[in-house]
DNA sequence: TCTTTAATGTGACCTATATCACATTTAAAA
DNA sequence: TTTTAAATGTGATATAGGTCACATTAAAGA
């Protein structure tokens, strides 16, 4: 029904032009991945995961903006990731290790989603090869996205994080608030709000 | 020639002790994976891997400490990790997408290692679906730890992070200086001795 | 062993960023 | 449309942590 409901045909559908970046696919063995994803629809404000949750799926975006965030003791929301179109989504660490989640993933806009279980993802991996190397080769990618948010946090300013988030992800500026914005960058939003002046 | 110089056989090799952490190996098998790995000594202050490098090789410690560190524009130096026994060590960013380093990596004491060349690495991933297997869990470990450490520089105060490293490595300490320990956590080795007053 | 270099601690002072308070604008509900 | 809540900007002030300077101690080298 994806098919119908987004005017794609198995030839255009998003998630393979997604996953045809990093491999080849057959129309088969697309539609054999497709049939492990299931699609959803989320209205802004409402969760894909909760704090304290048991997490059992991976969730790509193909519309809507989302939040990966986490509160400190004083009740102070931090981001630790956006999600948008083509992005990957969950929180990993309970998802890969089957515990609660400390995290929760919050639709910024009304979302529509398709994710895939654990024990589908397992499934596929093992029963095609391609997917597990195409998850390996995102891992990676996502690992040193860390690295370098790291590298970031420890060697530039608040302003110069700034800039760098601008110049990397000018569409999140569109669509995001500055309150969180500023809470991705670890600064707080009166200070955000003062460096462009 | 490694089995002799460690007084060890192919059934306790450290190597193949930490991989079966993860999945389990014939005796064959690790024949076969220690195959594709080369051994070397590294004497302290000696470089691994230096800045503007390519790096086409992925370390695993033996014995010995290692730090990958870089220098932001104030010639300010920063610790991205640090390498001990059992830990796997690289530049990942230009190991992956064969770009230069932006790291270096140096030996904090004399320092035995493996390592896989990516030629390798490739080589032994498809010729064993088990390696890919291997990776893609360490990978995503090394995804979590990642993520932790960014939860911590955003919600976390200087001491509550030297707090975390302290109860989450402790041996650490004993080797490493307290200028490097700063380095890692991004604070300065005057407010890192402070801390503790 | 002697000599040099690095590690560490601590005082004095500085600065980037946080916090609190409030006004204004904008967007979301009802 | 009206009402309510959220987002944003900005001043005043506080503070965690940075920087500089110097003394002491410990550890490398030679």
């Amino acid at each position: 029904f994806l098919y119908q409901s987004l005017e794609i045909t198995r030839m255009t559908h998003p998630l393979r032009q997604h996953i045809e970046e990093i491999i080849s696919l057959t129309d088969k063995e697309f539609d054999f991945i497709l049939g492990h994803f299931e699609h959803i629809k989320k209205r802004k404000h409402q969760f894909l995961v909760q704090e304290e949750d048991f997490v059992n799926k991976e969730y790509w975006v193909i519309k809507g903006c989302l939040k990966t965030c986490f509160f400190d003791a004083n009740g102070k929301e931090h981001i630790l990731q956006f999600a948008m179109e083509n992005w990957w989504t969950s929180d990993y660490e309970a998802f890969t290790n089957k515990t609660k989640a400390k995290t929760s993933i919050d639709c910024l806009e009304d979302t529509e989603l398709l994710y895939i279980t654990f024990e589908n993802r397992e499934k596929l991996t093992s029963e095609m090869h391609k997917m597990e190397r195409f998850w390996a080769k995102k891992s990676k990618i996502g690992r040193i996205a860390l690295q370098n948010r790291i590298l970031s946090l420890l060697k530039n300013s608040a302003k110069e994080r700034y800039d760098l988030l601008l110049k990397q992800y000018p569409q999140l500026f569109q669509r995001v608030s500055k309150k969180l914005i500023a809470s991705y960058l670890g600064v707080s939003r009166e200070t955000l709000s003062r460096l462009n002046s």
